[in-house]
DNA sequence: TTATATATTGAGACCCATTATCAATATCAA
DNA sequence: TTGATATTGATAATGGGTCTCAATATATAA
Protein backbone atom coordinates (compact mmCIF):
# COMPACT_ATOMS: atom_id res chain seq x y z
CA UNK A 1 0.00 0.00 0.00
CA UNK A 2 1.46 3.61 -0.72
CA UNK A 3 1.17 6.86 0.59
CA UNK A 4 -1.41 8.01 -1.66
CA UNK A 5 -3.54 4.30 -1.40
CA UNK A 6 -3.18 4.87 2.64
CA UNK A 7 -4.67 8.60 2.56
CA UNK A 8 -6.93 8.00 0.34
CA UNK A 9 -7.82 4.96 2.49
CA UNK A 10 -8.21 7.45 5.51
CA UNK A 11 -9.96 10.23 3.34
CA UNK A 12 -12.76 7.80 3.07
CA UNK A 13 -12.46 6.02 6.48
CA UNK A 14 -12.80 9.75 8.17
CA UNK A 15 -15.52 10.73 5.36
CA UNK A 16 -17.84 7.61 6.67
CA UNK A 17 -16.81 8.19 9.95
CA UNK A 18 -18.68 12.29 9.22
CA UNK A 19 -21.20 11.39 7.78
CA UNK A 20 -22.28 8.64 10.40
CA UNK A 21 -21.53 11.54 12.98
CA UNK A 22 -23.88 13.69 10.92
CA UNK A 23 -26.73 11.11 11.12
CA UNK A 24 -26.45 10.78 14.08
CA UNK A 25 -27.26 14.00 15.10
CA UNK A 26 -29.71 14.28 12.77
CA UNK A 27 -31.83 11.47 14.54
CA UNK A 28 -30.77 12.75 17.63
CA UNK A 29 -32.30 15.94 16.69
CA UNK A 30 -35.28 15.17 15.15
CA UNK A 31 -34.28 15.84 11.97
CA UNK A 32 -34.55 14.41 8.60
CA UNK A 33 -31.78 12.73 6.35
CA UNK A 34 -32.63 14.19 3.36
CA UNK A 35 -30.26 13.41 -0.33
CA UNK A 36 -29.56 17.39 -0.22
CA UNK A 37 -27.64 17.37 3.03
CA UNK A 38 -26.29 14.17 2.37
CA UNK A 39 -24.66 15.71 -0.88
CA UNK A 40 -23.95 18.64 0.18
CA UNK A 41 -21.21 16.70 3.21
CA UNK A 42 -20.06 14.65 0.30
CA UNK A 43 -19.45 17.77 -1.13
CA UNK A 44 -17.82 19.56 0.98
CA UNK A 45 -15.61 16.84 2.30
CA UNK A 46 -14.17 16.38 -0.70
CA UNK A 47 -12.79 20.08 -0.95
CA UNK A 48 -10.28 21.20 0.56
CA UNK A 49 -9.22 24.44 3.49
CA UNK A 50 -11.63 27.20 3.32
CA UNK A 51 -14.41 26.78 1.36
CA UNK A 52 -16.73 29.49 0.82
CA UNK A 53 -20.59 28.96 0.12
CA UNK A 54 -20.41 30.32 -3.93
CA UNK A 55 -17.41 27.83 -4.16
CA UNK A 56 -19.74 25.25 -2.69
CA UNK A 57 -22.37 25.81 -4.62
CA UNK A 58 -20.72 25.61 -7.81
CA UNK A 59 -19.21 22.51 -6.99
CA UNK A 60 -22.68 20.90 -6.38
CA UNK A 61 -24.09 22.19 -9.34
CA UNK A 62 -23.23 19.70 -12.12
CA UNK A 63 -24.56 16.77 -9.22
CA UNK A 64 -27.46 18.75 -8.85
CA UNK A 65 -28.78 22.47 -10.21
CA UNK A 66 -31.71 22.71 -8.24
CA UNK A 67 -30.13 22.62 -4.84
CA UNK A 68 -31.01 26.34 -3.57
CA UNK A 69 -28.86 28.86 -1.72
CA UNK A 70 -31.00 28.87 1.41
CA UNK A 71 -30.45 24.96 2.00
CA UNK A 72 -26.33 25.44 1.63
CA UNK A 73 -26.47 28.26 4.19
CA UNK A 74 -29.11 25.73 6.36
CA UNK A 75 -26.84 22.57 5.98
CA UNK A 76 -23.42 24.27 6.76
CA UNK A 77 -25.03 25.44 10.36
CA UNK A 78 -25.77 22.38 10.91
CA UNK A 79 -22.58 20.84 10.33
CA UNK A 80 -20.83 23.82 12.76
CA UNK A 81 -23.83 22.23 15.33
CA UNK A 82 -22.80 18.79 14.51
CA UNK A 83 -19.05 20.08 15.09
CA UNK A 84 -17.81 18.92 12.12
CA UNK A 85 -17.11 22.12 10.73
CA UNK A 86 -15.78 25.34 11.97
CA UNK A 87 -16.89 28.66 10.57
CA UNK A 88 -14.84 31.87 10.14
CA UNK A 89 -14.79 35.31 9.39
CA UNK A 90 -11.44 36.65 8.52
CA UNK A 91 -12.38 37.95 5.21
CA UNK A 92 -15.31 39.24 3.71
CA UNK A 93 -16.87 36.11 3.04
CA UNK A 94 -17.78 33.59 5.66
CA UNK A 95 -15.57 30.19 5.28
CA UNK A 96 -16.47 26.81 6.43
CA UNK A 97 -13.44 24.58 6.89
CA UNK A 98 -13.48 20.77 7.94
CA UNK A 99 -12.23 19.98 11.67
CA UNK A 100 -9.78 18.01 12.35
CA UNK A 101 -11.02 14.88 13.92
CA UNK A 102 -7.94 14.92 16.47
CA UNK A 103 -8.95 17.06 19.91
CA UNK A 104 -5.19 17.87 21.71
CA UNK A 105 -5.72 17.91 25.78
CA UNK A 106 -3.69 20.64 27.60
CA UNK A 107 -1.76 20.11 30.63
CA UNK A 108 -1.50 21.58 34.21
CA UNK A 109 1.93 20.96 35.80
CA UNK A 110 2.86 21.45 38.94
CA UNK A 111 6.47 22.83 39.61
CA UNK A 112 7.17 21.07 42.18
CA UNK A 113 6.02 17.22 42.17
CA UNK A 114 5.96 16.77 38.58
CA UNK A 115 2.40 15.80 39.10
CA UNK A 116 0.21 16.51 35.70
CA UNK A 117 -2.98 16.95 34.97
CA UNK A 118 -4.58 16.89 31.82
CA UNK A 119 -7.70 19.30 30.58
CA UNK A 120 -9.63 20.54 27.57
CA UNK A 121 -11.67 23.83 27.66
CA UNK A 122 -13.49 24.84 24.87
CA UNK A 123 -13.40 28.49 25.02
CA UNK A 124 -9.83 28.39 25.40
CA UNK A 125 -9.43 26.28 22.05
CA UNK A 126 -12.10 28.96 20.38
CA UNK A 127 -10.02 31.79 21.30
CA UNK A 128 -6.89 30.26 20.13
CA UNK A 129 -8.77 30.00 16.61
CA UNK A 130 -9.59 33.65 17.08
CA UNK A 131 -6.06 34.37 17.88
CA UNK A 132 -4.70 32.74 14.50
CA UNK A 133 -7.98 34.32 12.36
CA UNK A 134 -6.64 37.60 13.24
CA UNK A 135 -2.93 36.48 12.22
CA UNK A 136 -4.50 34.84 9.37
CA UNK A 137 -2.68 31.39 10.50
CA UNK A 138 -3.97 28.14 9.80
CA UNK A 139 -3.90 26.49 13.11
CA UNK A 140 -2.12 22.53 12.94
CA UNK A 141 -1.87 22.14 16.52
CA UNK A 142 -0.79 23.68 19.72
CA UNK A 143 1.02 23.22 22.88
CA UNK A 144 -0.17 24.84 26.31
CA UNK A 145 1.11 24.12 29.74
CA UNK A 146 -0.16 26.00 32.75
CA UNK A 147 2.74 26.11 35.35
CA UNK A 148 2.56 26.26 39.09
CA UNK A 149 1.99 24.26 42.25
CA UNK A 150 -0.85 21.56 42.89
CA UNK A 151 -3.05 21.46 45.62
CA UNK A 152 -0.83 19.01 47.44
CA UNK A 153 2.23 20.85 47.02
CA UNK A 154 1.29 24.65 47.98
CA UNK A 155 0.06 24.18 51.52
CA UNK B 1 0.69 59.98 44.16
CA UNK B 2 -1.73 57.13 44.90
CA UNK B 3 -2.97 54.29 43.06
CA UNK B 4 -5.83 55.92 41.65
CA UNK B 5 -3.97 58.93 40.08
CA UNK B 6 -1.44 56.87 38.47
CA UNK B 7 -3.68 55.21 36.86
CA UNK B 8 -5.50 58.03 35.23
CA UNK B 9 -2.32 59.18 34.64
CA UNK B 10 -1.08 56.51 32.69
CA UNK B 11 -4.54 56.58 30.63
CA UNK B 12 -3.53 60.09 29.59
CA UNK B 13 -0.21 59.02 28.60
CA UNK B 14 -1.65 56.43 26.29
CA UNK B 15 -4.15 58.22 24.77
CA UNK B 16 -1.62 61.02 23.93
CA UNK B 17 1.03 58.01 22.67
CA UNK B 18 -1.83 57.19 20.45
CA UNK B 19 -2.78 60.36 19.17
CA UNK B 20 0.38 61.38 18.28
CA UNK B 21 1.05 58.07 16.70
CA UNK B 22 -2.11 58.55 14.67
CA UNK B 23 -1.10 62.55 13.75
CA UNK B 24 2.29 61.26 12.85
CA UNK B 25 0.77 58.71 10.94
CA UNK B 26 -1.68 60.90 8.80
CA UNK B 27 0.98 63.45 7.82
CA UNK B 28 3.39 60.54 7.11
CA UNK B 29 0.75 59.85 4.39
CA UNK B 30 -0.32 62.86 3.22
CA UNK B 31 -3.72 62.44 5.22
CA UNK B 32 -5.11 65.32 6.75
CA UNK B 33 -5.70 66.25 10.72
CA UNK B 34 -9.27 66.72 10.96
CA UNK B 35 -11.51 67.22 13.93
CA UNK B 36 -13.92 64.12 12.72
CA UNK B 37 -10.69 61.94 13.10
CA UNK B 38 -9.39 63.32 16.47
CA UNK B 39 -13.12 63.02 17.87
CA UNK B 40 -13.54 59.54 16.61
CA UNK B 41 -10.16 58.05 18.12
CA UNK B 42 -10.89 59.99 21.30
CA UNK B 43 -14.27 58.52 22.04
CA UNK B 44 -13.09 55.08 20.93
CA UNK B 45 -10.34 55.22 23.23
CA UNK B 46 -12.83 56.09 26.30
CA UNK B 47 -14.92 52.65 25.15
CA UNK B 48 -13.66 49.77 26.08
CA UNK B 49 -13.86 45.80 24.77
CA UNK B 50 -15.36 45.36 20.96
CA UNK B 51 -16.38 48.10 19.90
CA UNK B 52 -19.30 48.48 17.26
CA UNK B 53 -19.65 51.16 14.06
CA UNK B 54 -22.75 51.08 16.00
CA UNK B 55 -21.58 51.61 19.59
CA UNK B 56 -19.27 54.38 18.15
CA UNK B 57 -21.76 56.20 16.18
CA UNK B 58 -24.54 56.26 19.53
CA UNK B 59 -21.18 57.63 21.79
CA UNK B 60 -20.55 60.07 19.43
CA UNK B 61 -23.96 61.55 18.04
CA UNK B 62 -23.81 64.11 21.13
CA UNK B 63 -20.71 65.51 20.64
CA UNK B 64 -21.32 65.66 16.86
CA UNK B 65 -24.82 65.20 15.43
CA UNK B 66 -23.66 65.65 12.26
CA UNK B 67 -20.72 62.74 11.20
CA UNK B 68 -21.38 60.38 8.71
CA UNK B 69 -21.63 56.50 9.58
CA UNK B 70 -18.98 56.32 6.39
CA UNK B 71 -16.60 58.81 8.26
CA UNK B 72 -16.91 56.06 11.28
CA UNK B 73 -15.86 53.07 9.10
CA UNK B 74 -13.27 55.65 7.10
CA UNK B 75 -11.55 56.50 10.32
CA UNK B 76 -11.62 53.21 11.80
CA UNK B 77 -9.73 51.68 8.89
CA UNK B 78 -7.00 54.14 9.13
CA UNK B 79 -6.67 53.79 12.85
CA UNK B 80 -5.80 50.17 11.92
CA UNK B 81 -3.59 50.66 9.45
CA UNK B 82 -2.26 53.18 11.78
CA UNK B 83 -1.81 49.98 14.01
CA UNK B 84 -3.49 51.33 16.81
CA UNK B 85 -6.74 49.10 16.30
CA UNK B 86 -7.40 45.92 15.43
CA UNK B 87 -10.82 44.35 13.81
CA UNK B 88 -12.33 41.47 14.21
CA UNK B 89 -15.59 39.52 12.66
CA UNK B 90 -16.11 36.88 15.24
CA UNK B 91 -20.00 38.10 14.92
CA UNK B 92 -22.07 38.50 12.72
CA UNK B 93 -20.65 42.88 13.26
CA UNK B 94 -17.53 43.94 12.59
CA UNK B 95 -15.60 44.99 16.12
CA UNK B 96 -12.91 47.20 16.49
CA UNK B 97 -10.46 46.89 19.50
CA UNK B 98 -7.97 48.92 20.99
CA UNK B 99 -4.45 47.10 20.42
CA UNK B 100 -2.37 46.56 23.83
CA UNK B 101 0.82 48.37 23.94
CA UNK B 102 2.22 46.09 26.08
CA UNK B 103 2.30 42.60 24.41
CA UNK B 104 4.48 39.43 26.09
CA UNK B 105 4.83 35.65 25.87
CA UNK B 106 2.67 33.80 23.56
CA UNK B 107 3.25 33.23 20.65
CA UNK B 108 2.09 31.58 16.72
CA UNK B 109 4.62 29.81 15.24
CA UNK B 110 4.63 29.16 11.67
CA UNK B 111 5.74 25.27 11.34
CA UNK B 112 7.26 26.01 7.73
CA UNK B 113 9.83 29.16 7.75
CA UNK B 114 9.34 29.71 11.48
CA UNK B 115 8.25 33.05 11.28
CA UNK B 116 6.62 33.78 14.97
CA UNK B 117 4.54 36.28 16.24
CA UNK B 118 3.95 37.46 19.47
CA UNK B 119 0.60 37.70 20.69
CA UNK B 120 -1.97 37.72 24.02
CA UNK B 121 -5.58 37.00 24.37
CA UNK B 122 -6.89 38.56 27.74
CA UNK B 123 -9.64 36.11 27.81
CA UNK B 124 -7.30 32.90 26.87
CA UNK B 125 -5.70 33.96 30.72
CA UNK B 126 -8.83 34.15 32.07
CA UNK B 127 -9.93 31.18 31.31
CA UNK B 128 -6.93 29.41 32.31
CA UNK B 129 -7.10 30.81 35.11
CA UNK B 130 -10.49 29.49 35.46
CA UNK B 131 -8.97 26.02 35.02
CA UNK B 132 -6.42 26.61 37.76
CA UNK B 133 -8.94 27.24 40.46
CA UNK B 134 -11.12 24.38 39.07
CA UNK B 135 -7.99 21.97 39.88
CA UNK B 136 -7.07 24.22 43.12
CA UNK B 137 -3.78 25.06 41.34
CA UNK B 138 -1.81 28.27 41.82
CA UNK B 139 -0.92 28.99 38.08
CA UNK B 140 2.77 30.47 38.55
CA UNK B 141 3.35 31.09 34.54
CA UNK B 142 2.29 29.13 31.21
CA UNK B 143 3.23 28.35 27.80
CA UNK B 144 1.28 28.96 25.11
CA UNK B 145 2.31 27.68 21.59
CA UNK B 146 -0.06 27.95 18.43
CA UNK B 147 1.23 25.89 15.96
CA UNK B 148 0.65 25.82 11.99
CA UNK B 149 0.78 28.07 8.64
CA UNK B 150 1.18 31.40 8.50
CA UNK B 151 -0.47 33.69 6.16
CA UNK B 152 2.57 33.41 3.19
CA UNK B 153 3.13 29.71 3.87
CA UNK B 154 -0.13 28.61 3.66
CA UNK B 155 -0.76 29.76 0.30
C1' DT C 1 -3.08 86.74 4.98
C1' DT C 2 -4.78 84.74 0.54
C1' DA C 3 -4.86 81.51 -3.06
C1' DT C 4 -4.47 76.95 -4.65
C1' DA C 5 -4.39 72.04 -4.82
C1' DT C 6 -6.37 68.38 -2.99
C1' DA C 7 -7.98 65.56 0.91
C1' DT C 8 -12.27 64.96 3.49
C1' DT C 9 -16.90 65.04 4.58
C1' DG C 10 -22.03 63.62 4.90
C1' DA C 11 -25.97 61.98 2.51
C1' DG C 12 -27.86 58.66 0.25
C1' DA C 13 -27.71 55.24 -3.37
C1' DC C 14 -25.92 50.93 -3.93
C1' DC C 15 -24.05 46.16 -3.34
C1' DC C 16 -24.29 41.67 -1.90
C1' DA C 17 -23.98 38.04 1.66
C1' DT C 18 -27.13 36.08 4.57
C1' DT C 19 -31.77 35.26 6.50
C1' DA C 20 -36.87 35.02 6.59
C1' DT C 21 -41.09 33.68 4.37
C1' DC C 22 -44.09 30.42 2.45
C1' DA C 23 -46.35 27.08 -0.33
C1' DA C 24 -45.10 22.66 -2.21
C1' DT C 25 -42.81 18.44 -1.22
C1' DA C 26 -40.22 14.74 1.16
C1' DT C 27 -39.26 12.03 5.25
C1' DC C 28 -40.34 8.77 8.72
C1' DA C 29 -42.80 6.43 12.24
C1' DA C 30 -46.96 4.11 13.11
C1' DT D 1 -50.46 3.99 3.35
C1' DT D 2 -51.17 7.70 6.06
C1' DG D 3 -50.45 11.71 8.71
C1' DA D 4 -47.57 14.84 11.26
C1' DT D 5 -44.11 17.67 10.41
C1' DA D 6 -39.44 18.72 8.76
C1' DT D 7 -37.38 20.35 4.48
C1' DT D 8 -36.90 22.46 0.26
C1' DG D 9 -36.27 26.19 -3.40
C1' DA D 10 -37.62 30.62 -5.00
C1' DT D 11 -37.75 34.96 -3.85
C1' DA D 12 -38.32 38.92 -0.95
C1' DA D 13 -36.30 41.25 2.72
C1' DT D 14 -32.57 42.66 5.76
C1' DG D 15 -28.67 45.08 6.95
C1' DG D 16 -23.70 45.85 7.28
C1' DG D 17 -20.46 48.01 4.63
C1' DT D 18 -18.90 50.65 0.40
C1' DC D 19 -19.19 53.95 -3.33
C1' DT D 20 -20.30 58.34 -5.43
C1' DC D 21 -20.26 63.10 -5.61
C1' DA D 22 -20.80 67.88 -4.76
C1' DA D 23 -19.69 70.89 -1.00
C1' DT D 24 -16.24 71.96 2.35
C1' DA D 25 -11.98 71.91 5.09
C1' DT D 26 -6.99 71.52 5.41
C1' DA D 27 -2.17 72.35 4.47
C1' DT D 28 1.11 74.72 2.04
C1' DA D 29 3.31 78.20 -0.71
C1' DA D 30 3.65 82.82 -1.94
Amino acid sequence: MQSNDYENCFQIINMNNELDIFVDYLKQHNLRCTPQRNLILKIFLEMEGHVTVEDLHKKIRPEDPTIGIATLYRTMKLLIDAGLVEMHNFNDKTTYERLYMVKHHDHLICQICNKTVEFEHPLIEKYQQEVCDQHEFDLKSHRMELIGFCNECKK
